[in-house]
DNA sequence: AACTCGGGGCA
DNA sequence: TGCCCAGAGTT
């Protein structure tokens, strides 16, 4: 997917160790209490929000979510609301089909290979209908706590972008990510970075001048205002 | 590696 | 208008 938004065809050089933790430790004062800005309640409604929200905005998700989980927040009553009635709460985002779709099977599954509970292993996640590997460690870091690095467009973009983390794809940048910051971080460097991305180290006209970090930022282009 | 799904937000 | 949005599945 991602590679077309980097906002910058020029070369990147990565950043040294010491600068990542530079990095990452001002990216934590800066949002010392960050946390995912979709909409759920248990680890359920997260998937489902997670799964939603593939190439569309927090907030035409949230927006959906709201109404939708109102009527259905569990396996059961998703599958009772069938394809049609889920269709006709999320049909303002878009991929709506086969989003529908997916939440309907991916329910399906769980209430018949899981006992209508959402499994905390990788492959498990992964083999649900919808779900990928940026959806797994989204759920595996925020309901299961673990340590994973879950890679959107975000912190794809502001990894190349910064020098932070080098990679073609999603999963290179997110090997990088993990093997470079310090362990103990590791976990809630997941929402600096897409908080960070969202807002500040943005796709257009980045507010560099509002970045903590630029002092250790290769990016060529800064926008200093 | 490239293509498709996709409506809404925003400049 | 064109770009971008808390990606995944298929060819």
């Amino acid at each position: 997917m991602v590679t077309k938004n980097i906002a910058s065809d020029q070369k990147v050089k990565a950043m040294s160790l010491v600068e990542v933790r530079t990095f990452i430790e001002h990216l934590a004062k800066e949002n010392p209490d960050a946390k995912s800005e979709l909409n759920y309640t248990s680890p359920y409604t997260l998937l489902v929000a997670v799964v939603l929200s593939a190439q569309a905005t927090d907030a035409s998700v949230n927006k959906a979510t709201e109404k939708l989980f109102k009527v259905a927040s569990t396996p059961s009553e998703i599958v009772a609301l069938g394809e049609e009635g889920v269709a006709q709460y999320i049909n303002s985002i878009g991929l709506w089909r086969a989003k529908s779709r997916n939440v309907v099977a991916l329910s399906t599954q769980l209430l018949e290979q899981h006992d209508g509970n959402v499994p905390g292993e990788r492959q498990a996640l992964e083999a649900l209908p919808g779900v990928g590997r940026k959806t797994a460690n989204v759920v595996l870091n925020i309901a299961f706590n673990q340590s994973t690095m879950a890679v959107d467009t975000h912190i794809f973009r502001l990894g190349n972008r910064t020098g932070l983390a080098l990679g073609k794809d999603v999963l290179a940048v997110e090997k990088a990510l993990v093997r470079r910051i310090p362990k103990d971080l590791l976990r809630d460097s997941h929402h600096w970075l897409i908080l960070h991305g969202r807002y500040i180290c943005k796709a257009r006209k980045p507010e560099c001048w509002r970045c903590p970090a630029t002092i250790v930022c290769h990016y060529p282009n800064k926008n200093l205002g």
